[in-house]
RNA sequence: GCCCAGAUGGCGGAAUUGGUAGACGCGCUGGAUUCAAAAUCCAGUUCUGGCAACGGAGUGUGGGUUCGAUUCCCACUCUGGGUACCA
């Protein structure tokens, strides 16, 4: 083998490890770059080939910042809290710290192959109680602040304090729980301890409220989203039911409209603007009181329509709606509870996706239209959600094609309330119909008749002006073992701070499961097991995955100090991230998350930026292949794809590594999981049992993961970089395949020949080179340099190859042509090009050259080739100085035979002729 | 359902501001080398008619704007991602 790339891989791995080739540190004569890719979680099936997609592309931009002399920050560290590993833990007894570490160990050795400049005297891991006593530093700021809507910012809880023993909470403009009172100073003062304490709950950025999980009763546990398939459990199939529970919440709605102002600024793609954009949904709309007809209790709706407001036939309740009880006539209540029970069982991504399956039940109550005083019929149905707006809407068919298929469906008045209207098809949904039936909004136009309808709302004082918001606060609680613990105790019911510095540890516990009573596992640890035990007991949640990765960015700057989460003289250099690099995937949760501690860090004074990334590129997935096996619900039994629909069966992932040729080895299938030790088969007619499959995202959870191992074994990791890079632009998504990776690796063999004899000797010439061969190099520059500006990783790429290839024609092996193409190809391929840095004769690294600048004037052209169009299609090409004026190109043009010919009979109308571009003659 | 992307040869993709559609690579076909194979090198390769010269069609579908559209506009189809406890 001539290109031996195991031999140089292997010999820079340990170089730059030993050199320390790419350690960084703050240097106030350089200017910094921060360069930061969304580090991974570490999965038990180690990185796959989607992974390095975004580091690859991190790492060759490092290089060529660092070629360009930046100080470049390129750490990495590890997401390592997560619920594959706490499921490990379950099955296996096995502590997940203790896979964790396995799992990192295995991830660094597989990155380390790879060839990344990461600094890893930075890296950090979020299970790490250095790092996560930090995360809960965080958390205990939030818990002592609140957010001020006057001065637009968050605050400690002093001030607040402060504010209501002087005026009581009459002024304050403050987000806060719902059911907070209003008091006086006085009344401040004689609240008790504990009443006071709950009061300062309901202002917190950390508090406590009850929310909706999905709760397993036979697994007696809470299960992600992720792991409830049908309304069942994915582990065990069992059922699953909406239940409520009291956690930890974070207010990010204070928020809301910074979050959304700021996007402006950032340099991200649209797309996730508009992403984030549409997550916090702010709505300017109105609420509208409406009074039953029995007992006047009042509903609030809420509605960005309130010009549709004559529209109203009837009322929608969502099925959780706290007043249904005291609406519900004594005639429908078996109904509305047997209709409340289905839909607990129902998920709200079911609820809105099934529009095509209209439910809902009468509950016997009418209310009155605060306008007309007609009366109107309440109803509960599961299209509204109990966490928007107010649970409730104004049911205008009319004006919503959602409410118009209710009133449909249930036979309920469509009264039309739009000119030349015509309700029997279907809602009128064009913003620029005029109003009608309207009283005095008849003969407005959506816009005006909102603004009229609200005055009036607010004059007869049924309802107010609103702006609402989708976005929620984020549930902060996890009922998990594998997470961070909260500094928090309880004394007799009231949520207390742990104020010491003392982190607080994961304590150890017998199993990972809840206990039998359905407290999350923490409650297993016993009083001594804790490093640090207050009041009646500990908090037994645990923080959610997104906690650590809220702020990592942060840390990296200054990892190791145990004084603070990170100096402010690191901070003041590195700033924001210059550059992120990570999936889309993670558009609304880690991103939107990120920002918002970011800003709440600046609102108390503790860093000076407010957005935590300046730019942002989303690498596209590459996709990986899933199979599918059938298993027949409530049994052990799986059936093959093509009989699947004789059962009525649930679909599974199953391993691919169990899967070949869409065949599932049936043996190794029973030894996967504990759970299907005893699985039965109905197999085809070939006795096999077929997969079905998928192209999709490749994650731990789908089992359809491929890892860069194989790979870098046979090509080598500067292969695998350039391919990946090959593939196509990094935004895209694209399923994985290796099999154009051959001439990536051709490329590099054609490229070692060039500068080595038969006999595998270096051999380069230091002939001064020609002006072709000059010109080849500086487009090739050119090229480069233009195609990394701009991110587009993959024609640069095809640039090298074309450079080699012209190369090899001219058999250009000359020193001035190799040094500026290795320099340029070295954050490609940065073994093969350091090694023939080395052998060029330099003794340090090719991380420490600089990058080379094309001259102009090798590029420049006389000529150029002109495409002549008739009609816009191209027929000939005419190849002419660009010293040209248009009539003389012109001239040339119509006097050329060809010209004729395509002419025939025909009259000009028109010439165009864009000099340095193209011609073409319109007949 | 809602929100966001994407769709170009047999395959991955290129065409940067509306200006030669298919760069570069894979695969395939033929040839050279070889006892043979691998490796390497050379030539060809969008489809279609034609011996050829040269035509016709063509960037998911249908329409539009323009001298000219993969690129801009409108409507749609399919695929993927997210949808608040996977990360």
């Amino acid at each position: 083998m001539d290109y031996n790339f195991k031999k140089i891989e292997a010999k820079w791995i340990k170089y730059w490890k030993e050199e320390n080739t790419y350690l960084v540190q703050e240097d106030t004569d350089q200017k910094k770059y921060y360069i930061l890719d969304m580090f991974p979680y570490p999965s038990g099936s180690g990185l796959h080939v989607g992974h390095p997609l975004g580091y690859i592309a991190s790492d060759i931009y490092t290089r060529y910042k660092n070629l360009n002399g930046f100080n470049v920050l390129h750490p990495m560290g590890y997401d390592s809290f997560g619920l594959p590993a706490e499921q490990y833990a379950i099955e296996t007894g096995q502590h997940p710290e203790t896979t964790t570490k396995k799992n990192i160990k295995r991830y660094r050795e597989q990155l380390d192959k790879l060839g990344f400049s990461f600094d890893w005297s930075r890296e950090i891991r979020t299970s790490d109680p250095s790092y996560y006593k930090w995360t809960q530093w965080i958390f205990k700021q939030l818990f002592n602040s609140y957010y001020c809507h006057i001065e637009n910012k968050a605050f400690p809880l002093s001030k607040l304090i402060e504010e209501f023993e002087r005026n009581g909470n009459n002024n304050v403009k403050s987000p806060c729980d719902n059911d907070t009172p209003i008091f006086s100073s006085g009344e401040w003062g004689n609240f008790s301890e504990k009443k006071q304490q709950n009061i300062l709950l309901k202002y917190r950025l950390a508090y406590l409220s009850d929310t909706w999980v999905n709760w397993c009763p036979e697994l007696g546990t809470v299960l992600a989203n992720d792991e409830v398939k049908d309304g069942y459990s994915e582990r065990g199939n069992f059922p699953v039911e909406q239940k409520k529970m009291q956690q930890w919440s974070l207010r990010i709605t204070a928020y809301s409209d910074r979050l959304l102002a700021d996007l402006e600024n950032l340099d991200w793609s649209d797309s996730i603007k508009e992403i984030q954009k549409n997550w916090i949904g702010k709505s300017q709309g109105a609420t509208v009181n409406f009074l039953t007809e029995e007992n006047k209790i009042s509903i609030e709706v809420f509605t960005t329509r309130p010009d549709t407001i004559f529209g109203v036939s009837f009322l929608v309740l969502a099925p959780e709606h706290q007043l249904i009880n005291q609406i519900t006539t004594e005639k429908n209540k078996i109904n509305v509870e047997q209709y409340r029970k289905i839909a607990g069982l129902k998920s709200e991504r079911d609820r809105q996706s099934n529009i095509k399956n209209i439910t809902g039940v009468f509950t016997g109550s009418y209310a009155y239209h605060p306008l007309t005083k007609q009366k109107i019929p309440i109803w509960i149905s599961d299209y509204v959600l109990a966490s928007y707006g107010s649970g409730a809407i104004m049911g205008v068919p009319c004006g919503d094609q959602r409410d118009w298929d209710f009133a449909k469906k249930f036979k309920l008045k469509i009264p039309n309330i739009f000119k030349n209207n015509n309700v029997s098809e279907g809602a009128q949904i064009d913003k620029d119909a005029i109003i009608a039936n309207s009283d005095f909004l008849n003969n407005l136009k959506t816009d005006l008749a909102i603004e009229e309808a609200v005055k009036k709302i607010e004059e007869l004082k049924i309802g107010k002006s609103k702006i609402n918001y989708k976005i929620r606060d984020a549930v902060f609680s996890r009922q998990r073992y594998w997470g961070e613990p909260f500094p928090i105790y309880y004394s007799d019911n009231i949520p207390l701070l742990i104020e010491s510095d003392i982190c607080v540890k994961l304590p150890l516990v017998d199993k990972y499961l809840p206990t039998e009573s359905g407290d999350p596992p923490l409650a297993r640890a016993q009083k001594k097991d804790w490093n640090i035990y207050m009041g009646d007991r500990m908090e037994y949640n645990t923080m959610p995955g997104w906690a650590g990765s809220s702020w990592y960015f942060l840390r990296f700057m200054d990892p190791k100090n145990d004084k603070c989460f990170t100096s402010k003289k690191a901070m003041n250099y590195w700033g924001q991230v210059d550059l992120y690099i990570g999936g889309a995937e993670h558009a609304v949760g880690h991103l939107l998350y990120s920002r918002f501690w970011t800003k709440f860090l600046f609102d108390l004074g503790h860093i000076n930026f407010e957005e935590p990334f300046k730019k942002l590129i989303n690498q596209g997935m590459i996709l990986g292949r899933s199979s599918f096996i059938y298993r027949v619900k409530k049994t052990n039994k799986f059936v093959t794809y093509e009989e699947r629909e004789k059962y009525e069966t649930s679909k599974m992932y199953v391993d691919i590594e169990l899967v070949d040729n869409d065949i599932l080895n049936t043996e190794k299938f029973k030894k996967w999981r504990s759970e299907f030790k005893n699985a039965e088969f109905i197999l085809n007619k070939n006795g096999d049992y077929l997969c079905g499959f998928e192209v999709e995202k490749m994650s731990k959870s789908k089992y359809n993961t491929q890892t860069p191992d194989k790979l870098i074994d046979r090509f080598g990791a500067d292969t695998l970089r350039m391919y990946e890079m090959f593939l196509g632009p990094l935004e895209q998504y694209k399923p994985w395949d290796t099999k154009g990776i051959n001439g990536v690796h051709n490329f590099l063999k054609k490229f070692w020949k060039l500068i080595h004899n038969n006999k595998n000797e270096f051999i380069v010439s230091d002939l001064d080179p020609t002006n072709e061969e000059y010109k080849i190099i500086h487009a090739c520059i050119k090229k480069v340099s233009e195609d990394l500006s701009r991110f587009t990783f993959n024609t640069a790429v095809s640039a090298f190859m074309i450079c080699i290839n012209e190369l090899t024609n001219l058999k250009c092996n000359k020193r001035k042509i190799i040094t500026p193409f290795i320099i340029i190809l070295s954050p490609y391929a940065p073994y093969i090009t350091e090694e023939i840095w080395q052998k060029l004769g330099n003794s340090d690294s090719i991380y420490s050259a600089n990058w080379p600048n094309f001259e102009k004037k090798y590029l420049e052209e006389k000529n150029y080739t002109y495409p002549v169009s008739f009609n816009g299609r191209m027929r000939f090409k005419l190849d002419l100085s660009l010293d040209l004026s248009k009539d003389e190109i012109e001239k040339i043009v119509l006097s050329n035979p060809k010209t004729q010919s395509y002419l025939l009979e025909n009259k000009i109308k028109r010439i165009i002729i864009i000099p340095n571009k193209i011609i073409n003659i319109v007949f």
